[in-house]
DNA sequence: ATGCCAACCTTTGTCGGACAAAGGGACGAA
DNA sequence: TTCGTCCCTTTGTCCGACAAAGGTTGGCAT
């Protein structure tokens, strides 16, 4: 069978009934007829409606639930949803795992997407930005000694630099690689003496420059620390040119506490 | 009942059969014991071994095929496989469309992403992209009066670019967006006379600039290439800051071809 | 009348079984 | 060898059923 014949003829396609079941909830969902926050029917109705099998509506549902479209109650109701970034950015990062992306794939878009990043935070952010920054950096230096901790807060710091840029097309777009990325400044931080110093220093910097709104002194040491922790993995002895899929074995972990 | 109570426990949250199905075949996947390729049982098979009801184990296996961590050969054996970025990143555009973002933030995004792409591409670009580009150039240029078939060729033309980075982080981060931007070109070259040549125009510069390895010129001419869109967009009687649903419907007509 | 509790009803999650359609393999005929 | 046919397997769909948990309603005590 050929998998991929450069024919003259698509592959055809035939929909099963629980796809079509899906496709047509989507189909209002996006076209604005079913709002976020509006509750589905329940499966009797869909059944009543759809005119198919309980089981074949269910399978359904199972896809839009999976899409993040659709959310139960607490076992309860079924009602339409934004689909959460948190979610899509796992789903993301689990495939970049499994294409076996290296170190140095996401240390280069680290490179590019945060410096956009923080760009537009220096135009964008608002007196809450800064506050959340202040928190998340108190809570940093009160914790120097802990990896663990200390890598949450770098991942969150940059979560919140993100949405400071208020541009949720760039937010989404780097959450997936930076949910595999700042994590491994726990590795750093364990490895390296002067890293969590190095770190929390160059916080300080990006929201000194962010609150004075100076963009090149930002672009400066969103550079610095972005080259940093380059540096600082290399020390720890690691290969950036290896696989991700090491890292994944605690994220895994971590994923559970956040979901 | 308090929605979100700030208190002591996290909501407990009992995890039904089906999501536990779904979540230890996952579990096999990312830890590499099912590698992709790799055959998942019958549906049969996996009723003895997991113990639950086939209606139970379908349940569980929706939610991975819309997760694209299973496929189906049609209708046939369930195997592993990579979940492929367009359609994960068809996912994120839709979320983007129900988060409403703006043509804005999209725009900026943009010029971040397509930036860093070219810049990449101009160090990583093989002959095998650069021969894929001149072709995609070559059916643009016999397309001059076609927008439609246009916008799919300037789409195609970036996310040639974005492969030609070699770096699939990079390529998976632009992509949500360029799924979005980039179709707006029907738009542009259907409304401004000039549209259609001056994009053809500013691919042939840039498409030179990679052969040649002149980053400088790559990066000056991406930039006028995006800034060109939004100036089309504007001259098309567009409004920058409108979100960017209204050009969906069009869209999820395209991506039924695609898919 | 008001507040509380228990008996209902509804809905979901799961189970068991059933059958048509289609793929794949074995087997025999030309 | 090649081809067609029959049979087995597997999926997609359907039907019916039941326990558990949430919600509702009506009655009862105060």
């Amino acid at each position: 069978m050929s998998v991929a014949e450069p024919g003259r003829f698509e592959k055809i396609k035939v929909p099963s009934a629980y796809q079509m079941v899906a496709e047509a909830i989507e189909r209002e969902i996006m076209a604005g007829r079913l709002r976020p926050g509006d509750e589905i029917g329940t499966e009797a109705e869909l059944v009543r409606q759809f005119g198919v099998n309980r089981s074949t509506v269910r399978e359904g549902i199972r896809l839009l639930e999976q899409a993040g479209l659709v959310q139960r109650e607490a076992g309860r109701k079924l009602y339409v949803c934004l689909p959460h970034y948190r979610k899509l950015s796992d789903r993301m990062s689990r495939a970049l795992v499994l294409h076996q992306v290296t170190f140095r794939e996401l240390f280069e878009a680290a490179v590019i997407l945060e410096l956009g990043v923080i760009e537009s935070a220096v135009d964008e952010a608002t007196e809450e930005d800064l506050a959340a920054l202040e928190a998340n950096q108190a809570m940093a230096e009160a914790a120097l000694d802990d990896p663990v901790r200390l890598a949450g807060l770098d991942t969150e710091f940059h979560a919140l630099l993100a949405k400071a840029s208020r541009n949720r097309v760039l937010e989404l777009a780097r959450e997936p690689a930076a949910l595999l990325f700042f994590p491994t400044s726990e590795l750093i931080c364990r490895r390296v003496p002067q890293g969590a110093g190095r770190m929390v220093a160059a916080h300080r910097r990006l929201i000194d420059a962010v609150a004075a709104r100076d963009k090149e002194e930002a672009r400066l040491w969103m550079r610095r620390h972005v080259v940093d922790w380059k540096r600082g993995f290399e020390r720890a002895g690691r290969d950036i040119d290896e696989p991700v899929e090491s890292i994944f074995e605690r994220l895994s972990g971590v994923r559970q506490y956040a979901s």
